[in-house]
DNA sequence: CGATCGTTTGAGTTTGATCAAATGTGGTGG
DNA sequence: CCACCACATTTGATCAAACTCAAACGATCG
């Protein structure tokens, strides 16, 4: 058990040290502020929309998506979270949640009450501004959405979503060579792109076509990341992983040996 | 000077008490926190996109903008700073910028540098808790316009985003009635909610003929707000000023007589 | 073995974009 | 005062991207 929760929590620290490196004490206390394991199965929702925020939560594992209905039933995903995101640093400032949480395959996060969270912001500066940075990134990756789903064709939408996923997956060491595991239907993917499933499909197959990405079978394939990212008018400065990944390279630190 | 300074900075006040009200020592602490008022023209960047970071600060009186550019030129609007807003109050965490903040209007401004932030964070915890309420906030509105570019007809998109601002402006007192003054631009507009500025106009016609709303001379004037909140399907709870506004009442505390 | 769910394909429709031009409107300078 | 300019708004006509509806196909599961 607690070997497992240290495995999993090397995707946070590894997130975190994305903004600074961390020392073994740093590491321990966020290991020591976990509260337990919790499991979640696909489709199950994990906040839902309306009720009172709870405190601050971590995903070990698997893949969880944020949304919001519209009155005609309509479903909006306005944001991914992916193993080492945490959900809102300050949430229980806010009386009720505004949307709801849900996952998108078998998840498995903790809790950190917020009595644990304050004991880590105000004993651990460094790490407290680490965590600070993973909101902020998050900001910026939903306002990097609006854009999307405003500006950019149905081709340049999903090219897009494709980099920043990918590279936010990266980031966390989730990818092996040029695939990455990511469990979304096209109708998933469609609501989060905003447009219709059927358009998705065929952008899709288009891409595939033309030799840019490949998804299917819960994974997604980048045949040719500076033709996709061309495409997508993909620039991932936005997303703040100082790295850069401006064209095909990892991230610059302890790169793995290619598959 | 200072007595225009007190005046300014009742709007943010106001804007914090929505939170939770504050004492007069900590409303001095604000006050005190500033760094004189830097004006802007419009159309001047305030903050512009890779620059690095410099500190916080907070919009006085005027109407901004944060934008993004796209390869293509175009330019995308993914939030409006009205008077009473602070603009991240931690961005300093960030290197750079990834999109630049524009003046919608002259704009009158003042910095807090991130020492007097810090200050005034690590000083006055209810304060400081309502200063982070306003960046969650700034959060909820940025997903809705996700959903709002994303899911929502031309009609609905226009009309949401008027009403959001009538609320958020009514939050700050800044509207008298069923009026507001808002300077935007038809392109502007078009600009934020993704659409042409020939289909804005359009859309803004049909708004005045079904008596919803009407928008010119830099005015916006509610004609209906039931009807206009049912169009646009607008929910006002994700702005979380808990006065709540479900239908036609101002803010539930300290209403002023209506004109 | 149906039943359910996701993907694929086709045909017709709609929304909103684009292009083009006309119409205010406020400011500037002669 | 008028000519002129820049800019915003309005109107019309055409066009394309994406939607909707409908149906077939293929997995997977109890």
């Amino acid at each position: 058990m607690l070997r497992t929760q240290r495995r999993y929590t090397e995707r946070l620290i590894r997130r975190l040290q994305q903004f600074a490196p961390l020392g073994a004490e740093e590491k321990a206390a966020v290991v020591a502020a976990m509260n337990g394991v919790r499991r979640f199965d696909y489709r199950e929702d994990v906040i839902r929309q309306g009720n009172r925020t709870e405190g601050v939560f971590i995903i070990l594992d698997g893949f969880a998506c944020r949304y919001k209905m519209l009155p005609d039933g309509r479903r909006h995903i306005v944001g991914y979270l992916v193993p080492g995101d945490l959900c809102d640093l300050r949430v229980f400032l806010l009386k009720h949640m505004d949307h709801s949480i849900s996952a998108l395959s078998p998840l498995e996060t903790t809790m950190l009450p917020p009595a644990n969270v304050m004991t880590l912001l105000d004993g651990f500066p460094r790490l407290a501004r680490a965590l600070w940075w993973t909101t902020l990134v998050e900001e910026c990756i939903t306002r990097e959405w609006i854009v999307n789903v405003g500006h950019r064709s149905a081709l340049e939408r999903i090219a897009h979503l494709f980099c920043e996923v990918f590279c936010r997956l990266e980031a966390v060491g989730l990818t092996r060579g040029s695939e990455c595991h990511l469990p979304l239907t096209q109708i998933e993917l469609a609501d989060t792109v905003a447009l219709s499933a059927v358009h998705v499909n065929r952008t899709l197959m288009y891409m595939r076509r033309k030799n840019l990405a490949k998804f299917g079978d819960e994974t997604l394939t980048i045949l040719d990341r500076d033709a996709l990212q061309a495409a997508a008018g993909f620039d991932p400065r936005y997303l703040h992983l100082e790295g850069g990944n401006t064209a095909s390279g990892g991230s610059s630190r302890r790169r793995r040996a290619p598959a």
